[in-house]
This record gives C-alpha cells, structure tokens and sequence, in this order.
DNA sequence: TACTTGTATTATAGTTAGTAATACAACCGA
DNA sequence: TCGGTTGTATTACTAACTATAATACAAGTA
C-alpha cells in the first residue's frame, strides 16, 4: 500500500503512519490478516527512523487494529474478532464533529449524505487523498 | 451555561473551553446573537487564566462560530451567516472517524444510525454529558 | 549460527503547547 | 473627564512532545 506523509505538516509522522494505515484497513486496501512490513523495512522506505513506525505500530496495537506478533511481526486484526465495544472516545468525537456542522447551520440531511458518502468511498475500497 | 472542564484530562483548558461552547451552540443552550460572558469574567467563574478563555474565544472567532467586538464582547454568530465553505479539515476528519469505525467492522446501518442519534440529541438541545 | 522480528533503553536536540502576569488601546456610562 | 469595562499584544517560563539516534536484548526462523 502506498503511504504518503507530509513532513512539512503540522500533524507528527507517527500520527499519519497510524491514521494512513487506518485508512487502508478500512478501505480494503490492507487486509485482515495482511501482514505489515517491519518497523526497519517501512522506517527505511518512508525515510524515518524505526522508532517512529514503532510508535505508530504501538498504538494501532494499543487501539485494536493490529496484531503484532514477535515472530511473523505486525498484521491486521480481522474485524469480525475487533473489539466490539468502541471507546467512548470515539463517540465523542463524533459527537463534536457533528456539533461543528450543526452550529454552522448544516442540515440533517446534508450532514448524513455526507457520512454516507464518505462511507461508501471507503467501502468501495477508494482513495481518499 | 453550564461549563464543566476537566483540569486533569489530556485535553488542553483552552480546548475543552471551545468544545464546549460549541456544543452549546450546535444545541442551542447558546442562541444566534448572544452575548458570551467577557474573558475576565468567564476565566474568574472557572478558575482559570483569562488569557486561556481569550485563546478559546480567538479560535472560535478564526474558525466562525463567533464574533467579537471590544465594546459588546463576544457574542454567538447567527448560524445562517456563517461561513458556508467548510474547511476540508472538517470533512478529513470525519473520514478518519468513519474509517475508524469501518477497520473495526461496523455496518453501515450501525453507523449511520449512531450518527443520526448524536444530531438528534444535539438538535433536540439535551446534554451531551 | 546468522539473521530476522519487536521492543526497551538512553540520550539529545528542537519545537510546540499551555498557562500566566502585565500592560495597553479602545470604548462606555456617569 | 474619570473610572471601569472590553479584547488583545507582549513577554516569559515551564513542561511536554516529537523525532532521531545508537545500542542492546529476547525470541524466533532458516
């Protein structure tokens, strides 16, 4: 999968290592049970130090969408077996997402067309910029 | 309005601040056109710098939720002149947060139906804990 | 045995975030 | 004009974060 950074940006690297490949879980691009490429072999490919993909590769562990395995290293978690209940994080920042578009007067209708839309995008396996 | 912050979160003061009030305003606790208590005055009710409300404020001000005028203060804009371009920031993000939910084998139905929820509830002006 | 895997440790440099104290210009009402 | 209000610019300081680097280690594989 062809992950792309942008050094200049303001979000850290290891933010969207993890965010990129999140998006590439959910658009099929990865999958479950795919395996990851090591911390050495993506740092050196991305140009960025092991440690920075290490992090990133923590945390998905950490969130439940990878595996690591010492011996076969990282691979994606199958989704059937994720952790069903979602941290209430998640809803809550859902929540003031929406409460953005709702206090600039957004629509209902225009709000859910959106997240259909961008839903499909990524079920359809897309990119997404 | 009731403002609850919680000083020992991850999340910065000045954050929270400005979450708060926009969910306020997306339920309307916070009415187009009024009046937001002065920096000093909302900084000395919750125990905080007013140089941190002023960050809240000032953001809240560049992102459109709110005016500001040094003789009336800050005050809530009316949501049908506010800024109709949103930012792709905002559409990025609720990406991530489908996607999130889609790596963790969501239906489609599950989520569009927990998003209706939350602008239900937003629009409907109950608390969002 | 040689090489791979993830990971822990330590160090370091740079940057940013967060909060705070202070002072100032503009404005308002009495 | 006089006090008191408003937002805001400036400055400062601490703490945390980010990324990198150099090693080292345990565990597994071929």
């Amino acid at each position: 999968m062809l992950i792309s950074l942008d050094m200049t940006g303001d979000d850290p690297i290891y933010l969207q290592l993890r965010n990129e490949i999140v998006l590439g879980i959910a658009s099929r691009r990865l999958q479950g049970g795919e395996g990851l490429p090591s911390v050495r072999q993506l740092a050196e490919d991305l140009g960025i130090n092991a440690m920075t993909v290490n992090k990133a590769y923590t945390l998905l562990k950490e969130q439940g969408f990878i595996e690591i395995d010492r011996r076969q290293g990282a691979k994606v978690r199958v989704s059937t077996e994720a952790a069903p209940h979602f941290p209430g994080r998640w809803q809550q920042q859902l929540a003031l997402l929406i409460a953005e578009g709702l206090a600039r007067g957004m629509e209902k209708g225009e709000l859910m067309k959106t997240c259909e839309q961008l839903f499909e995008i990524l079920n359809q396996g897309e990119k997404t910029q």
